[in-house]
DNA sequence: TTCATTTCTTAACTTAAGTCAACGAGCAAA
DNA sequence: TTTGCTCGTTGACTTAAGTTAAGAAATGAA
């Protein structure tokens, strides 16, 4: 699975022999069992994951009830939120699937920013990226109406239909269950 | 102004004399009267923006109406969405007050890396914390109603209330004005 | 000032999402 | 096999947002 790592970072740098090394030395790729906490409420953790193969996703609990806010899976990053900071977390991680990640933190990050500095411009690059596909994806949110997300939902994430289970894409559309339910029945006709 | 983009660099890195003759030569620091619009849909163009001063609105147009999706104001970076590809935008960008902004390009940031490389580890690090501040805004929204939105907007950006008109910020909620207009009666009682 | 435009509010009505409850299908554990 | 869950659907009802239209208030330009 470290090769799988360097296929994709090869993508967009050079990877030498000695980034190779590092890589595979560093021993940061690791397996988890369906149903794992990744993260969860409460505890301290800085923790990044890259997600090689799986379906990762981002809950809340509020008003005692799961409210899933995202999808993470193959070749997505799941930046630690606790920028830095010693902070709880306010969310939990779950694995929907076995999953493979590159589990990073940021004392790893740093050491090879220093020994490797075309890793930091690749993860300028990238943040950026994802931040501009972020910004889009919640401005297309705000503007369409529950019927539309999952219209579009069904185009941009096709996948995801066989991966988790409805009530969590109702969840992750601002819908109640009942509602996305009804949604697919009119849509169907 | 330039002196205030050094100010504010200054915060995260030492800013050296010659980061800072740098900055002062590139005269990317520019004004722009209310109403103009920084960026338009159909227009191809890669500027980027940080807010010295005033207020930027991202709108959309659809179905014939405009649609807020943003607001930028002080300290507020805007990237660019053509992230590098020739793509035509999709949005408006209109400054809502008088504005000071430094504007740059990718071109102009990557000569401004090759040659002062902190730079880039600062454009890095804030991409990150700009991007898990977006993660958790779009969360939040997700799971809140349009009531519970306009309160946490109350709390999270009271200047906008003086500073941009209701309906913009309706829209920005993900709502009608009409509807606006009865969540602040009702929330008043 | 006057006039026009934009902005906000209100009202009446429609539509769709939320709520609550029930039920059946599918699945897994005992 | 039985039992107990989880999950998705459906129905009846409530609630609140969308729609349409009108008018009042604020704003800005002539």
């Amino acid at each position: 699975m470290e090769n799988e790592i360097i296929k994709y970072l090869s993508r967009y740098i050079p990877v030498t022999k000695e980034l190779e090394e590092a890589i595979s030395k560093s021993g940061f790729i690791q397996c988890f069992d369906k149903g794992t906490l990744l993260v969860e409420e409460g505890k301290f953790t800085q923790k990044c994951f890259f997600i090689l193969k799986g379906c990762v996703r981002n809950y809340y609990i509020k008003d005692g009830e799961e409210k899933t806010t995202e999808f993470y899976t193959e070749e997505q990053a799941i930046i630690a939120s606790a920028n830095g900071k010693n902070i709880p977390s306010t969310y939990y991680l779950e694995c929907m699937e076995p999953t493979i990640a590159a589990v990073s933190d940021p004392e790893f990050e740093e050491d090879m920013y220093r020994k490797f500095p075309e890793l930091e411009s690749l993860s300028r690059v990238m943040a950026e990226k994802i931040l501009t596909k972020q910004i889009e994806t919640f401005a297309e949110f705000k503007m369409a109406s529950p019927e539309e997300r999952y219209l579009n939902f069904l185009t941009t994430r096709p996948d995801l239909i066989q991966r988790v289970p409805q009530h969590q894409i109702a969840s992750y559309l601002g819908i109640k269950p009942e509602s996305l339910s009804r949604i697919r029945k009119r849509i169907m006709k």
